[in-house]
DNA sequence: AAACAAATGTGAGAAAAGCTGACATAAATC
DNA sequence: GATTTATGTCAGCTTTTCTCACATTTGTTT
């Protein structure tokens, strides 16, 4: 996986943070949670801790529903991108793929900014 | 400001987060702030909320003072390092300038990836 | 219209996380 | 051996988040 995807996957943000980011209200935010719309990770403490992803999400589901969408349809929608993916997984690839996958790599060996080797967000060094 | 580098500078992380992220203690990031070393923003609540640059930042505070400098010497690194950000404002834009930023400028537009227009991180809609 | 379901509001009580300020301590430096 | 530097620890208080329950609103179904 890519440094930026990991990035966006990494689960650090408090609900609070999610409630100022996306306009919704921390009620809202767990409904779509017991609705199984996103699934946030706990901390220690039992916290809902979520990830950039799971904001982009959020905001998904808060367009689909201005847009007169009802819950079961979001799930829908989501049952439906996650079936389309695991086909994906089945595909065979191809030549084309190759060079995509090619390109993408070239460009995220070039694209670090990490200050120097010994720490890091992405690679943590072993304990001492 | 590019997208990512915006992403990079909300401040959305609260010292929990952080200190799983750097392995420092509470005691330890506080220290750094009242050194001026690194200054997070406050919530509402008056709790810190820290940038993912803060936490590169905290990061490289650490492999400082692992290589045995003292928080004095790194203050110094980062007041010179805003002095030449200073002069670096000041200095004419070179025609090797312009090809950089250009090409910065290209790639940006085309790597966003945002759902769709109404909803979004970076560009609030008007409140209804 | 009455009843129902979906989505969200609201409040209580408890747990977790964060804050400041003070004092303690280990290691390095004078 | 006295100071300084960097960090640990504790106490008391505030803020945030948690779950659970009940209320409200709006659109749909009998």
């Amino acid at each position: 996986m890519k440094e930026k995807e990991l990035r966006r996957t990494l689960a650090v943000l408090p609900i609070g943070t999610v409630i100022k980011l996306t306009d919704l209200t921390a009620r809202q935010i767990r409904y779509y949670e017991e609705q199984g719309l996103v699934t946030p990770k706990r901390n220690k403490g039992n916290q809902r801790m979520y990830s950039l992803n799971d904001v982009d999400r959020l905001l998904e589901i808060k367009d689909y529903l201005a847009d007169g969408m009802n819950i079961a349809g979001i799930k829908y929608v989501y049952q439906q991108q996650q079936a389309d993916q695991q086909a994906q997984k089945q595909r065979p690839v191809t030549d084309d793929d190759v060079r995509r996958i090619l390109h993408d790599e070239l460009l995220a060996a070039g694209g670090l900014d990490h200050h120097d080797q010994r720490a890091s967000l992405y690679h943590q060094n072993p304990k001492k």
